[in-house]
DNA sequence: CCATGCATCTTAATTATTTAAGAACCTTTA
DNA sequence: TAAAGGTTCTTAAATAATTAAGATGCATGG
């Protein structure tokens, strides 16, 4: 009442532009009109920028509240977050891009998780605006990532150390096929870039060092991590013949269903079959037996990777290090 | 190019008002130029209308992702907000109103989730823009809520329905302090609007109609929702003189810690200890025993919210029904 | 041949805010 | 007392879209 709408925004943003006095008598004469701050639209078209960071997700928007590690990272990003007084807004790279509505132009920042597809990663990058990956590599842009094929690698040599060993892998996204089913050679000649392709090269290392080898056909895909794709993955794989001894999964969610599995069938672990996980989820310290995997700190990757985005013009490509985890699954 | 930033703007949202011809031009044109769609900003601005659902959670951003009935619920919203084209905008009310930099004014409509304070609903009361409450209730606001009176008696009736018992109940957000703590008579008397009272009331309706009772300390207060505070209370409860042989938990989460934890002190479930959940988490049916729980299908309350939300003028108060699932940890 | 109607495109107002530049006013000092 | 300087507030442009209303051109029909 009485003052020009300049002088309102600056009691809202900048105190020192007026006195104190009228200050106080706007700020009170607002709340009592039910005015409580700038229209986030109408600041962020003038100031270009929303305080609203993008989180991008390869998945399905409902994926990243279901699966444990999606959660994990998630947790980290809203941490750091919440500190700096920014919003999370989830998109997905899923949904047909011309149904998107233009979402990616609200964010300051984007998150990419997982491996999008060319044309979204394509999308953000032409905003222009920063962008950091997770479990995702390209060149000029900022990443975090873990050795997925050393922290393969070592479970690995571990689980086939002492013994023979009839091996077969439960993997993640292996090929473009959205069911479960066996590999084969073909299959895994057409190159794929999937981070699970880094942990299937760790596997086969570590089966050539301890003199065994296994087949495609030993080999499953699992298209989407969850209980239901993985139990058909592991009752396939645990009642083939011959009955492998050991079972390398791609993550903890199949590795624990696994567990389930070969309980139901009669099968004890680690002596009938030795099962290993991947990601170190929460569950995989309570499971029984408790399951041996390759911890790889999910919550601090999120935190970092939101850090590395708000504190600037960071191009580091981070590689963060996998810890095993050795528990009752394995001996 | 050499057309109006009206026929543009048709072209993207009024195929009717223009040409195939120079439609499909001004498409090609604006993809080369790295144009991909109105900034959401200013169609905001202009509309009234982002696109974006704001859910707003009682507790912190990352709850949202850790606690597995959150969890479960934000599954439910997402599978329609994706369905439709909407965004999803996470905000806590925890954060300091001040700080929250006028968050409320982009989203088309709100849901509220669990037991927000006051001040954050009057705030979001006056954006006059719609919304759905869920797990809380108030007057002339639509609601998604159980009833969870009449869920906890169903429990604790099946719970102690044969032989004498000693009960202890390990409770959720039954006061307003944010340690784990017994409570006392005085606690009780103090009106707290929480769900969590209403569990209380069946709990302590279907003691009495069974011949028992249990004091206020017996009865456990846990803050927030996870294993770290459900393990304090838990030891504490089962090392308790008497010891208890029913434990009603009022989550699955306390629940199964509260499994893990008698197993740790070397007691058998449930022949030395009875042990009960609510919710219906995935997890609740995995555990070793399996939990006896009050299953409510939180995605589908989820899903309703967001279709009340997004179908209209509902101010309906939808009283879902709870599901009594009886398993190894009961008998 | 002019009026009518229709399809197609443009003009200009509007949305809520930020911010540089300028105006108004008061105080200080030579 | 007039210039200088500072504080406090206002003016007006800019942000990127939407949309009602208006303009333009073209075909049709009386």
């Amino acid at each position: 009442m009485g003052v020009s709408t300049a002088t309102i925004s600056n009691a809202f943003n900048r105190p020192d532009q007026l006195s104190a006095k009228l200050r106080e008598r706007i700020l009170r004469d607002a709340a009592k009109l039910g005015y409580h701050g700038p229209n986030l639209a109408a600041r962020t078209l003038r100031r270009g920028e929303s305080d609203v960071i993008g989180v991008i997700l390869s998945d399905s928007l409902t994926y990243s509240f279901s699966d444990p590690v999606a959660n994990q990272l998630l947790q980290g990003v809203s941490d750091v977050l919440v500190e700096r007084n920014k919003h999370l807004l989830l998109l997905s790279s899923h949904v047909d891009s011309s149904e998107q509505r233009g979402a990616e132009s609200l964010p300051d920042g984007f998150i990419l998780y997982g491996t999008i597809d060319q044309a979204t990663f394509e999308r953000v990058k032409r905003t222009g605006k920063p962008m950091v990956l997770v479990d995702f590599e390209s060149d000029e842009v900022a990443s975090v990532n873990i050795d997925n094929e050393k922290g393969a690698y070592k479970i690995a040599s571990h689980a086939l150390a002492k013994g023979t060993h009839e091996v077969a892998v439960l993997g993640l996204k292996l090929i473009d096929f959205d069911r479960v089913c066996r590999l084969t050679q073909a299959d895994l000649d057409i190159e794929y870039k999937e981070i699970s392709r880094s942990r299937l090269k760790g596997f086969t290392r570590a089966a050539e060092e301890n003199g065994c080898s296994f087949k495609p056909d030993s080999i499953w895909h699992i298209p989407i991590n969850n209980t239901t794709n993985a139990e058909i993955a592991a009752r396939e794989a645990l009642t083939k013949i011959p009955r492998p001894n050991v079972l390398l999964c791609m993550s903890d969610v199949i590795a624990l269903t696994a567990i389930r599995v070969a309980r139901e069938l009669g099968l004890s672990v680690p002596k009938d079959v030795t099962i290993t996980g991947f990601d170190g989820i929460p569950e995989s310290e309570r499971s029984n037996p408790p399951l041996s995997t390759v911890c790889q700190q999910s919550i601090e990757k999120g935190k970092l990777a939101t850090k590395m985005l708000l504190d600037g013009e960071s191009r580091e490509q981070v590689v963060l290090e996998t810890k095993l985890e050795l528990r009752g699954s394995t001996n």
